[in-house]
DNA sequence: CTATTCCAAATGATATACGATCTGACGGCG
DNA sequence: CGCCGTCAGATCGTATATCATTTGGAATAG
């Protein structure tokens, strides 16, 4: 009777897409861990839909790497290799120090003003020990120095390396220990390089050694504590 | 009676995954231009299969950028404007040259060999005025020097690039007259840098401006010849 | 007790049928 | 002459039904 519910979903969307965003939400919140299996059938039920528009979102999630989809056996949110998720990271690495570097030209000063004051909130979080927030707002600073990028095509990129990296983040090898602080002051030492106008090259190298850090630090990580229960302190996000 | 048909497609193969190859090796080659409608109806005829397949196909397709898909207009494909193409050749210049650099240190003095060869082939190519080989050869050249990457995944970023390249190939500003033999010059100057294990971030930057340069040359000449007719020397290729 | 075979339930894959929406043409009205 | 409403055809979107495959366990033989 009152108002739409506060959540309704656009009632112009297709049934498959709502079905895409129902699903892909609830592997991006780690309600789908890797491994869960989707059945079309019971999904289908959840949504009040058929099977049909389910399985076309799934067949979507697995063109990006979300899901696993076999013939005649069903999908699972996908359960990424270690060796896999380096290779993502490597390749967000690349394109996201693309991005930041392309965007660096239109980035103003209110961009870096806010973009800095989510750094702050992540010092924040590092005393607070709210590993949670402090990812999402490393998300959040990246977005900012995204927002003006020229090109879409490689932010699509980006997302997608950011979607995949998403599904293991409660996985171990996506932590490491000791990395927060440092990424907290590689951002500011970004920030102070686009302030600056450096040369397109050493942005783009520098946002791109911001994460291939955290992948080496990961690997290092890796080597000494081999399946050691993870973190005590903060620290415990990749950045 | 005889053996099978000498292109019968693998009958395990799902009848969705056949409707996606029919249709994306027919907008490879050119058969389905930019623009043409795929209707589903007229496709699941000419496949003998019903529209569910053959509608998954198509979702695939547009998630790839391949093909535009609207809601109760139908599919076509996709008429990639100049700026989107552009932007697709930016973020493969950036993507090919990290690819490069990664394959770099696991290619082998054959590898190095095959790929001259090839080149060598290209060369003859000029003089034979065969734009079409040309390209072929180009794919093949760069092909060779990414058998070794080592990491799957920005690999398929590349094959993505290319594949909506492809898609364009016919188009007016995909053409770059004078291009073609700069172009294998800079192979054989990509070739000497691998030889020379050259630092990987010369041989990234050396691979990026290869297609950069294609890139500023198809500006330029857009700039100056706004539509006219394009060719005449083979050169008519992109590189 | 173990290995093997076979069957039934679960699940995916696809066909068919129906409903919804868009497009374009036709004809009346201003 | 041009604008707008209506309608038919085309096409997509989805539900339902049916077929095919897999899986796990029960029954049986060794």
């Amino acid at each position: 009777m009152a108002g739409p519910a506060v959540n309704a979903p656009d009632p112009t969307l297709s049934k498959a897409q709502r079905s895409y965003r129902y699903i892909r939400e609830r592997i991006n919140d780690g309600r789908y861990v890797p491994g869960f299996r989707l059945v079309l059938g019971q999904i289908a039920k959840e949504l009040d839909v058929s099977v049909v528009p389910v399985r076309e979102a799934i067949r979507l999630l697995e063109a990006e790497g979300l899901v696993t989809f076999e013939r005649n056996i069903g999908a699972q949110v996908a359960m990424i290799k270690e060796t896999e998720y380096l290779h993502t990271m490597q390749t967000l690495s690349i394109v996201e120090g693309a991005a930041t570097a392309m965007s660096a030209p239109h980035i103003s000063a209110d961009h870096i003003a806010r973009a800095r004051a989510i750094n702050e909130r992540m010092i924040d979080c590092l005393g607070d020990f709210d590993p949670h927030s402090f990812t999402a707002l490393n998300l959040e600073f990246h977005s900012v120095l995204f927002e003006e990028c020229p090109n879409p095509h490689i932010l699509d990129l980006v997302h997608r390396g950011w979607n995949r990296m998403n599904v293991l983040r409660d996985s171990s090898f996506s932590f490491v220990p000791g990395r927060a602080r440092a990424s907290v002051e590689e951002h500011e030492e970004l920030l102070r390089l686009l302030e600056a106008d450096a040369p397109a090259l050493e942005i783009e190298l520098a946002a791109r050694a911001h994460r291939t850090r955290t992948l080496d630090a990961m690997l290092a990580y890796q080597a000494e504590h081999k399946r050691a229960a993870p973190v005590g302190e903060l620290d415990a996000t990749s950045a």
